[in-house]
RNA sequence: GCGGUUGUAGCUCAGUUGGUUAGAGCGCAGGAUUGUGGCUCCUGAGGUCGGUGGUUCGAACCCACCCAACCGUACCA
């Protein structure tokens, strides 16, 4: 044993997270009903590995005093720089441009997997997560970016999700547009259209007001003069504020495009921008993708134009989405909190085309899962373990001839599909070993003494219905004498008997939770 | 990054205006009970008092710096 000065401190890394047999299986059944969809639609799985150079991912040169600034990046031996993947778009754009001639497009593919962001970790937030994408390459219709809004939408429904989300829907040549009316076009100006970008994606989270200081003069973080830092503003004057905030319709009663029809907000949207070629294009772009989705059967209230969602700063240059759960979704301590969103993404017709001299239009969208997973959990539509604690053949005898009855008992049961274990502890303290099936959870036991063992017969304990008996039960010499809720069965009943006692045990289970 | 709050046993927390050997409950391990979970009782293990330095005869307590966690905010390709 280590010294104790020696000794290794044990602790995890901040920001990430060990799983637990639960949410592992949690995750496992919702991603496999994520992965239905995208199969019905036609998408194939693509996986590409957890490293990449650094520059494919975008991020071209690392900070030689900050190698590892946003992103976990190392050097190889040939002293190139590699990083662990931020998100899935850039490696795929990276297969994609590396095989070309062999690709057919459009190439529609899916994928989940682990990306890393050296962030400070928040609640919900680590740097460690996994995405779920599903991309099409080589799409460059509105119908490409429609059908990605329609899929969200079944996604949320196979997730039981029905009525509690939405897909809103904007698209990026809309802001561009109407900020270049206002005034800030040019490459001058790229920091203010930044700035103004980022205060209208806070407008779910702050205040019309407080956007409004974003967009204007700028904010302090304590929400009063001189508390926290101070952000620093657009600094639009009010007549630009006013118009901007129109388009969102922000400016309105109550929040955003809700209750307006879809077509209403597009013809609101170009009112006034007229002259903006930008704005004229992405309004009649957003017109095309409400009337698919119309004509597909999705309403507004699964798929709605809302001209304020911004998505990201960089690389979407036309369409983008959002799917948000607009249920009441309590926390872990009660508290109803607005969730958000869940998953998103847009047209990306420039990520490809790093790699190459051609334009390569693609769209796609990103499930943040463990997001996800957590406010399905809150919402009760995950949850129930599905797996069973396995049945403990217990170890009364430690000869040869006990052990191979135990073995072979544990072997029929598997045999049979039953999760079955021997005890693999210190068999000499048989207590001990009804103790360990107790915290488990295993449904029963399976005891055979050297008296059982003469008449070929086993005892079979039921640990469920013994539990609820031990509360009529006060001293504990009763309470080991009466052995409650076992009998005994003939060797060759066990896996029947067994299979009836757990069928038994389920219907229980099922008219408690009914 | 900025601001605030908090750091004492595995967990939740006490801890006297600075004073001898730092406590409780829960949990864990062993026993009462060599073939029966729960209850009860007994016993035990487990602490560099977040770290370093300072003030003091003496620091868990006072001071300085650092670290971490949490909350808000910023960034988030």
């Amino acid at each position: 044993m280590a010294n104790k000065a020696d000794r290794v401190k044990a602790r995890l890394p901040r920001g990430f997270a060990d799983r637990h047999p639960h949410d592992i299986r949690a995750t496992g059944e919702m991603m496999e009903k994520i992965r239905a969809v995208y199969e019905r639609y036609g998408f194939d799985p693509l996986e590409t590995p957890l490293m990449e150079y650094t520059d494919t991912l975008g991020k071209f040169l690392p900070d030689q005093d900050r190698p590892n600034e946003g992103v976990f990046s190392l050097q190889d031996d040939d002293e190139q720089w590699l990083s662990l993947r931020y998100d899935l778009t850039a490696p795929l754009a990276r297969h994609v441009a590396e095989n070309f001639n062999e690709i057919q497009l459009p190439y529609r593919t899916y994928r989940a997997g682990w990306v890393f962001r050296n962030e400070k970790p928040g609640p919900g937030r680590f740097r460690q997560f996994m995405q779920f994408d599903a991309d099409t390459v080589g799409a460059p219709s509105v119908a490409a970016d429609a059908e990605m809004c329609m899929m969200m939408a079944d996604v949320m429904e196979a997730l039981g999700l029905k009525g509690q989300y939405v897909i809103r829907v904007n698209n990026r040549k809309v802001l561009d547009g109407v900020m270049e009316a206002i005034g800030l076009g040019g490459d001058e100006n790229a920091g203010r259209r930044l700035t103004v970008l980022r205060a209208i994606d806070k407008l779910d989270k702050f205040s019309v007001d407080d956007v409004m200081l974003l967009l204007g003069p700028g904010r302090w973080d304590g929400g009063r003069e001189g508390e926290g830092d101070f952000t620093k503003g657009a600094g639009l004057d009010d007549a630009q504020i006013t118009r901007l905030l129109n388009i969102t319709g922000w400016n309105e009663q109550g929040s955003g495009a809700t209750g307006v029809a879809n077509g209403l907000t597009v013809d609101n949207l170009s009112r006034g921008f007229e002259d903006s070629p930008l704005v004229v294009q992405g309004c009649a772009e957003l017109d095309e993708i409400q009337l698919l989705c119309a004509a597909a059967g999705y309403d507004i209230d699964r798929i709605r134009i809302d001209p304020s969602v911004v998505r990201g700063l960089e690389y979407y240059t036309g369409p983008v989405y959002e799917a948000e759960l607009t249920a009441e979704i309590p926390n872990e301590k009660g508290e109803i909190v607005r969730f958000g969103s869940v998953g998103g993404g847009g047209r990306y017709d420039g990520l490809v085309s790093r790699f190459r001299g051609q334009p390569v239009p693609a769209t796609g969208f990103s499930i943040g899962v463990s997001r996800l997973m957590t406010a399905l959990k809150n919402l009760g539509k995950l949850g129930q373990d599905p797996v069973l604690a396995p049945v403990l053949v217990t170890v009364m005898d430690g000869d040869m001839e006990a052990m191979a009855k135990y073995q072979s008992f544990t072997q029929r049961l598997r045999d049979a599909g039953i999760r079955a274990e021997m005890y693999q502890g210190n068999w000499k303290k048989f207590g001990n070993q009804l103790k360990y099936a107790d915290r488990r959870g295993a449904p029963l036991a399976i005891i055979q003494g050297a008296d059982e063992r003469e008449k070929g017969e086993v005892q079979i304990k039921d640990l469920i219905e013994g539990k609820q008996l031990s509360a009529e039960i006060e001293s504990n010499e009763e309470w080991r004498e009466a052995r409650v809720a076992q009998f005994s069965v003939k060797e060759d009943e066990l896996v029947e008997t067994v299979r009836a006692m757990l069928d038994a045990q389920k219907r229980e289970r099922d008219g408690a939770a009914g």
